[in-house]
DNA sequence: TTTATATTTAACTAATTGGTTAATTAACCG
DNA sequence: CGGTTAATTAACCAATTAGTTAAATATAAA
């Protein structure tokens, strides 16, 4: 994986991940605590590298306690994603005024669709 | 790709598609307007298909206009992910808060790394 | 030292991804 | 019609991903 951002949003493009995180929102926990839900649907190595997929991304810090590797949330890592997206807000809170100019352009048009209306040549 | 948030996250996991969105932030764009910065790196075919993912994950949509697909940014799906990170706000905002309560444990324990401290038995 | 618990690593596999080239479809233009 | 531009589809391939089972490592406890 390339950069930093695709690696974030690869690590969250899976609902097992996503899970993990949400796990970890409530507090610290081992792995075998995160394993716990998940265990019928796989096994612990699965889990292991799931949570290294995360550990990768920044998204969890793992520590030693004994033989127990506690997790972490790992904030920071989430903002550098949520920053990416917030360049796009105005994208869906302009929502009233875009669907406002979408049906003024429809009602002007009327768009036949079998027609020749001559736009966009070439440039 | 099981649910559309992985779908959106996942289609965001690419710099080439996030490029693309960020054309099309700057306004509607025929497949060959998106693909010209790209085809010194990769071929029409490959634009096409990254032009796919971003459409099944619903980011952009794609309508005809004689022999040009114009493609539109679409903001709605972008906000279900903003959605998702906004519950983890907290915690990167938290940093100040979080470095204080770290910082105190640390001067709590002095953590001399090779002593039993029989902490965290089974439950 | 043996045993038990927690976790990781190794080796393998099936499915998916991101790219390619070559051929095909769609729509316009002279 | 025949040619040109725009875009997609098909067939293929290499690399990555997400899982598996079996073996190994780390730490504590008896």
């Amino acid at each position: 994986m390339q950069d930093h951002l695709s690696q974030t949003f690869a690590a969250l493009a899976d609902p097992t991940r996503r899970a993990m995180l949400a796990r970890l929102s409530q507090g610290e926990a081992s792995v075998s605590d995160i394993a716990k839900p998940f265990l019928k649907e796989m096994t612990l190595p699965a889990i292991t590298k799931h949570l290294k997929v995360l550990e990768k991304a920044g998204l969890i810090t793992k520590t030693r306690e004994a033989q127990w590797r506690p997790c972490r949330l790992n904030g920071e890592a989430l903002k550098t994603a949520a920053d990416w997206m917030e360049q796009y807000r105005v994208f869906w809170e302009e929502s009233l005024d875009r669907l406002d100019a979408y049906l003024k352009t429809v009602t002007a048009k009327k768009k036949p669709k079998g027609k020749t209306h001559g736009r966009k040549r070439k440039k």
